[in-house]
RNA sequence: GGAGAGGUGGCUGAGUGGUCGAAAGCACCGCACUCGAAAUGCGGCGUGCCUUUACGGGUACCGUGGGUUCGAAUCCCACCCUCUCCGCCA
């Protein structure tokens, strides 16, 4: 979320960032909805001040039983508020606009970044590790994940398809307890050597957390969403409409009892019928209605709605949400291990071999809270915490700067790792650390001061995985295979599988 | 799920529908007294927005959103959250 004032203050500045981003000019509309909303908000104001005044004169005047002068003043404030009722829509209107409009806009590069469109612009700042070192280095044709799990009894794809479908996969024996090694070892690593706190944060978010890290409202179809119905309510307000519908058509419906009485003698038989003929009509009512009933659980009067986090980054980012820390506090450095998932909607076609691009993962999340002078060194920090996963690993990687074209939504700046895939023959993203500067701490409204003086400030917020465990158990199981199919344990990871060296069949 | 209580400034806590942004206390800041400190006294002490070169002025905010009223922290409605008791439950 940007700050008008600063598109008031330097509009052109803004558009050159957003052009880094690929957009057209947005400062001109800007400024447009910032001009009348102020203005709608100066003529709200100026009859607000005319009626609390003349509101305070009609008490004073009551108050010495001047009931002509109290007259007169409340036939004005009267004719002021039909005026008042036009500026206050008018005011909120624009309000609203304002707000759709900046929050719909990305995070404006930092300056330090890269121009480029696409992944191709991006920076390659270092290397680590010799991929031919690793124990897969040595063969020809190394086999990917999906072959080498499926060998060890420990990846099912077709059983998670047939009780989740694609996207989805079972992992068992040595593979999941690699799975489970890899995640304790992550958080041990950036809780005991790196200082992160430990966090086990909520799974499914309201809408607001996801707006304050900037998935809403832009990308909700990358998301999963999780809503309970409440039915009860629903049969109550099907019922409710119904007897609306019956008491608004009544014109017709009487002369159909009427109808009935002639016909039908007065006894059992006759409550029978009028009976039927009204579950007819009723029946008839919801037929036509079923459309609006449908709108009615589509708006969310009756479902209780929460997203799954596509990423930890939502929940522990949010943890500072509508809150002012001390300056003494900071940086706060959050670490959790969850499960992420993910629609992957835009990405049809793309990865859907193995357990690169699935609707569910476990990732471990970095997060740090910092003051705004403070951000741009905790990047760097973050960064090297997660690099320093791979090392412990023996993982061969490098380590990008994104250009402006390919960052996400939130970010001002984005350093991307990528581990070596023997099986593709190229590096692979396992991690995204971005600094996101104020633009979350905007929408969250979260900020820090220092104690004793005046006023706060926006913190910065940054996140970066470290790392994503699925991804890793991927990099582990081809980098570290032997002709045979067997998988070297790192030694990093022996102590979370019991002291076993290897995976094999 | 049922019954009850409650949500007011950093905290505690008052507030008959009319100069209430809100008493009082604590905390905090400044000043005085003091060699210094404590105690005491005096003064200050919320946030957003609009407006103003500035001093300042205005407006909104007492859980959230509606409503009643000339006027709402105060009355009405809905919702959210917290606490207590009962029931159910991993």
């Amino acid at each position: 979320m940007h700050d008008v004032k600063s598109v008031r203050d330097d509009p052109e500045a803004f558009d050159r960032a957003l052009a880094r981003r690929g957009l057209s000019p947005v400062s001109p509309e800007i400024l447009r909805i910032d001009l009348a909303l102020r203005t709608a908000q100066t003529a709200l104001q100026t009859a607000q001040s005319r009626r609390n005044e003349a509101s305070r004169q009609i008490g004073a005047a009551k108050a010495r039983k001047d009931e002509a002068a109290a007259a007169g003043l409340m036939a004005e404030v009267e004719a002021l508020k039909g005026d008042m009722a036009g500026m206050a829509a008018e005011e909120a209107f624009q309000a609203q606009a304002l707000r759709a409009l900046l929050a719909s806009l990305p995070n404006l590069p930092a300056d330090d970044v890269p121009e480029g469109e696409d992944e191709t612009g991006n920076v390659e700042l270092r290397q680590h590790g010799d991929p031919s070192s690793a124990p897969a280095g040595r063969l020809n044709r190394p086999r990917d994940h999906v072959e080498l799990g499926e060998r060890l009894g420990g990846m099912d794809f077709e059983a998670a398809s047939r009780m989740s479908g694609a996207r989805f996969v079972v992992l068992k024996n040595g593979v999941a307890r690699l799975e489970r090694a890899l995640g304790q070892f992550m958080l041990d690593l950036q809780t005991r050597e790196h200082g992160y706190t430990e966090v086990s944060p909520p799974l499914l978010v309201k809408d607001e957390a996801v707006f304050g890290t900037g998935q809403l409202p832009k990308f909700k179809e990358d998301l999963f969403v999780a809503q309970s119905i409440d039915w009860e309510g629903v049969k109550q307000r099907v019922a409710e409409m119904g007897v609306a519908w019956v008491e608004a058509n009544q014109a017709q419906i009487t002369p159909l009892v009427e109808d009935l009485r002639r016909t039908i003698p007065e006894d059992d038989q006759f409550q029978a019928a009028v009976q039927a003929a009204i579950e007819v009509l009723v029946d008839r009512y919801a037929a036509f209605d079923t459309d609006r009933l449908q709108g009615l659980i589509d708006s969310g009067e009756f479902t209780e709605r929460r997203w799954l986090i596509p990423t930890a980054e939502v929940s522990l980012t949010n943890l500072v949400r509508e809150q002012i820390i001390g300056d003494d506090q900071l940086p706060l450095r959050l670490t959790a291990l969850t499960h992420c998932f993910r629609s992957e909607a835009g990405a049809s076609g793309r990865d859907t071999r193995g357990m690169i691009r699935q609707h569910q993962f476990q990732k471990v999340e970095l997060v740090s809270i910092t003051a705004p002078e403070r951000s741009a060194e905790e990047h760097e920090r973050m960064v090297t915490c997660a690099e320093t996963v791979l090392q412990r690993l023996g993982l061969a990687y490098r380590t990008m700067l994104l250009c402006s074209g390919d960052m996400g939504f939130s970010a001002r700046k984005t350093y991307d790792i990528e581990v070596w895939l023997p099986s593709q023959g190229v590096y692979r993203e396992i991690s995204s650390c971005s600094n996101c500067g104020d633009f979350q701490a905007r929408r969250m409204d979260a900020r820090c001061k220092t104690p004793g003086e005046k006023g706060s400030r926006f913190v910065h917020t940054l996140n970066g995985s470290g790392l994503a465990v699925g991804r890793t158990l991927v990099a582990v199981l081809e980098n570290y295979q032997d002709e045979s199919g067997r998988i070297a344990v790192p030694e990093a990871l022996q102590p979370y599988m019991g002291g076993l060296t290897h995976l094999e069949a």
